[in-house]
DNA sequence: CACCAGGTAGGAT
DNA sequence: ATCCTACATGGT
């Protein structure tokens, strides 16, 4: 029998948003409430157990608590920000629908590579292309129901390497710099201050404003950052006529940026 | 065969 | 500073 943690997750959590929300490209649902989740070199298998808040990750408490607990930003609460929303009627309806959505703490170098990818791109080919890359090139992890799971490459992995297979078109260049780049960057960009991270991520080549705004938000767990894409601004146009501002969320913004983008993106279809 | 997809770089205005 | 357009690829 494999070791598995239990816990009750009973406010603000949905794997099953959260995997739908954009943000990753790396969670899915193999089987009816059943999750692999991966970042960088860590991969867990999660259950959802039925008509209940309560989940088994199974892996060593050790790495609950060190890895995902920090991932699905566990100890944060969200609540306490949708309290925040209540006078707005498309955040309220955002919450009916993707309140169990939580800002990641990934990976910031693949966080990177991944939004690179996403420019002028759509996400079910976003996760093909990811997932070829660490088919490719990536260390093998183990066997999730029956499947070979395959950590993000890293820097080194990929240095050098033609991802051509993955057809990431005309963003391979950028793909191929970025693992040129010194990977020390990645550590120091966490314990850089102020704008100097933005500034950063601009230099790169393929990271522009909306970019740079994911990786802050979804790699360096900057809640302020609001990354504006197709979706955001066409809402804040037809929904907001234009009188939305961000700054109104200081210290969630990121959050309020996610529920948009969820719920806007679901009742388009 | 058009058009679109979690944009960006580089050049022209 | 703001406005264009090329940039590959695959899916409707």
């Amino acid at each position: 029998m494999p070791q598995f943690i239990q816990v009750s997750l009973p406010n603000a959590f949905s794997l099953w948003q959260i995997s739908e929300s954009g943000q990753c490209f790396r969670l899915r649902e193999y089987e009816k409430n059943k999750f692999v989740a991966i970042t960088g070199r860590h991969a867990v298998d999660i259950h959802q157990i039925e008509n209940s808040f309560d989940y088994r990750f199974f892996c060593s408490a050790n790495e609950f608590y060190s890895v995902w607990t920090p991932y699905f930003d566990l100890d944060t609460d969200y609540l306490a920000f949708q309290n925040q929303m209540k006078d707005d009627p498309f955040l309220c309806a955002a919450i009916g629908e993707g309140g169990g959505i939580r800002i990641l703490r990934q990976d910031l170098w693949e966080t990177a590579v991944t939004f690179v990818i996403s420019q002028c791109n759509n996400i079910p080919r976003i996760r093909k292309s990811v997932e070829i890359l660490c088919r490719e090139f990536g260390s093998f992890l183990g066997e999730f129901a029956g499947q070979p799971i395959y950590a993000f490459p890293t820097p080194q992995q990929l240095r050098g390497k033609n991802p051509s297979k993955a057809s990431l078109g005309y963003r391979e260049f950028y793909v191929k710099e970025l693992a040129l780049q010194d990977p020390c960057i990645w550590q120091q960009l966490q314990s850089m201050s102020d704008i100097l991270p933005k500034e950063t991520l601009l230099s790169l080549r393929g990271v522009g404003e909306k970019v740079a705004n994911c990786i802050l938000l979804f790699g360096l767990h900057r809640m302020d950052s609001y990354p504006r894409d197709v979706w955001i601004n066409r809402l804040i146009r037809d929904v907001y006529h234009n009188d939305f501002d961000p700054n109104r969320y200081a210290g969630f913004a990121g959050y309020v940026q996610q529920l948009q983008f969820y719920y806007y993106r679901k009742i388009a279809k």
